[in-house]
DNA sequence: CATCCACTGGAAGATATGGCGA
DNA sequence: TCGCCATATCTTCCAGTGGATG
């Protein structure tokens, strides 16, 4: 008979390490809270609100402030009756453009049922329908964009909504705008009116140093983590390894918690180094797997391609040859198989991915090429595709190969 | 020094899908 | 049903690239 039995020797409370989990204070960010509070005090006083736009890596604290101040923000204004000041706070990671930014938030403010569909409607009208909304709450609105550098540069909406008063659109609402992006080069490609608007006050919240990743860790490991499980080089390494490759407290607390978790199940008194390096190493295999299973057929294909390449130790190989052997894969599974252009496209949105790495290769008379090779080890990306595709023979075929070959 | 190779990557236009209102 | 609308994915076209070559 198998029994559970609680462990507990390792966490506390692991909660204080997850991604929802809002501390009483937040660390190492006093300069940014000062500013963000200078940026958000004519609210307070009764004027129309400051646009705001900030930015910084994932997890270097831009979204936790945001909450935090807001929350502090309409409590404190709550004493003034001529303030009415309403939050409205959406992520647009999965909306790319201002078009489904706007459907998202009229469905926000719509009571449930009556929400509208993400296509169809001329781009205008959603608009319209939003003023509407925004109209029927009154006071002051802040509207919160998080990650809003998914809409690339179709920003109409950042142009329309800072001016909706101004063009009599809205009458009896004030809107603040507060944009969060991760990308610094996406103030550049916005439209110059609309930087100018958007941009007012504008914040910076730089990536975490190592020292700090660390105080940030430690301060939340006194709540996570049991007071012997774990030691101060546990915590520098975490950070360390955070900070030098994002500057995220995120990555960091997901780093200690993940390997929390590896110490956990294997009975472990405490978390080492190497159950650090082991949780980094899943993050990362996670990353690509995400990666590849958001491919479409004609992506999958093209990474097949490779990694088929990869089996018969013809990599790195050139996109040429990588063409003829996609080829080879469409006709085998009887798709049809796209131009050499659309096929070189996939195998850039690979690399952004970061499965493929491309050598440039600067050959004089014989022309400039990139040569392509996995960036991930073999096996995973076989276990990947295997997973994530139809392709299964296909796979299987190639490890086949691949054994051959000792790959 | 112009020319050329064999690509890369940007842009514009085509096609297909799914949804709207009339 | 039809004419619009937004979007994703391709195709077509083409300028740009930079060291080797004559």
């Amino acid at each position: 008979m198998r029994r559970f039995e609680r462990k507990q020797r390792i966490f506390r409370n692991k909660d204080a390490l997850g991604e929802s989990y809002q501390p009483d204070r937040i660390e190492e960010r006093d300069d940014e809270i000062n500013q963000y509070m200078d940026a958000l005090q004519p609210i307070v006083d009764g004027w129309e609100p400051n646009n705001i736009f900030l930015y910084g890596n994932t997890g270097v604290g831009k979204t936790a402030v945001t909450d935090y101040l807001l929350e502090q923000l309409q409590t404190d204004v709550a004493q003034y009756d001529d303030v009415d000041l309403s939050v409205i706070s959406i992520n647009c990671k999965t909306l790319n453009s201002s078009y489904q930014v706007a459907v998202k938030l009229v469905n926000e403010l719509r009571p449930s049922g009556g929400e509208i569909s993400s296509t169809g409607y001329p781009q205008q009208t959603v608009f319209n329908k939003l003023y509407e909304e925004l109209e029927a709450i009154g006071g002051t609105v802040l509207v919160v964009l998080d990650e809003i550098d998914s809409i690339g540069d179709r920003d109409e909406l950042l142009y329309e909504l800072p001016r909706a008063q101004a063009n009599g659109n809205l009458e009896e609402t004030k809107v603040g705008l507060i944009g969060i992006s991760n990308d610094f080069t996406f103030r550049k490609q916005l439209d110059p009116r609309v930087q100018d608007t958007l941009c007012e006050r504008e914040l910076q919240f730089p990536p975490y140093e190592a020292p700090e990743l660390e105080n940030i860790l430690a301060s939340r490991a006194t709540i996570a983590i049991a007071d012997d499980a774990i030691d101060q080089g546990v915590l520098s390494f975490c950070a360390a390894l955070a900070a030098r490759d994002s500057g995220s407290a995120r990555q960091a607390l997901d780093l200690l918690r993940l390997a929390g978790e590896i110490a956990e199940n294997r009975d472990e008194d405490a978390i080492t180094q190497d159950h650090v390096e082991e949780a980094r190493s899943r993050f990362e295999q996670e990353r690509v797997e995400e990666g590849m299973r958001e491919l479409t057929a004609h992506g999958e294909l093209a990474l097949l391609a490779v990694v088929s390449k990869t089996a018969k130790e013809e990599t790195p190989c050139r996109t040429r040859a990588l063409y003829t052997e996609y080829k080879k894969l469409c006709e085998l599974t009887e798709t049809d198989s796209l131009t050499q252009r659309s096929v070189h496209s996939h195998l850039t949105d690979l690399r952004m991915l970061g499965i493929l790495t491309a050598y440039e290769n600067r050959n004089g008379s014989r022309g400039n090429y990139y040569s392509y090779e996995l960036d991930v080890p073999f096996d995973s990306a076989m276990e990947a595709m295997s997973d994530v595709s139809q392709l299964d023979n296909l796979c299987e075929r190639i490890r086949e190969i691949a054994v051959a070959n000792n790959v």
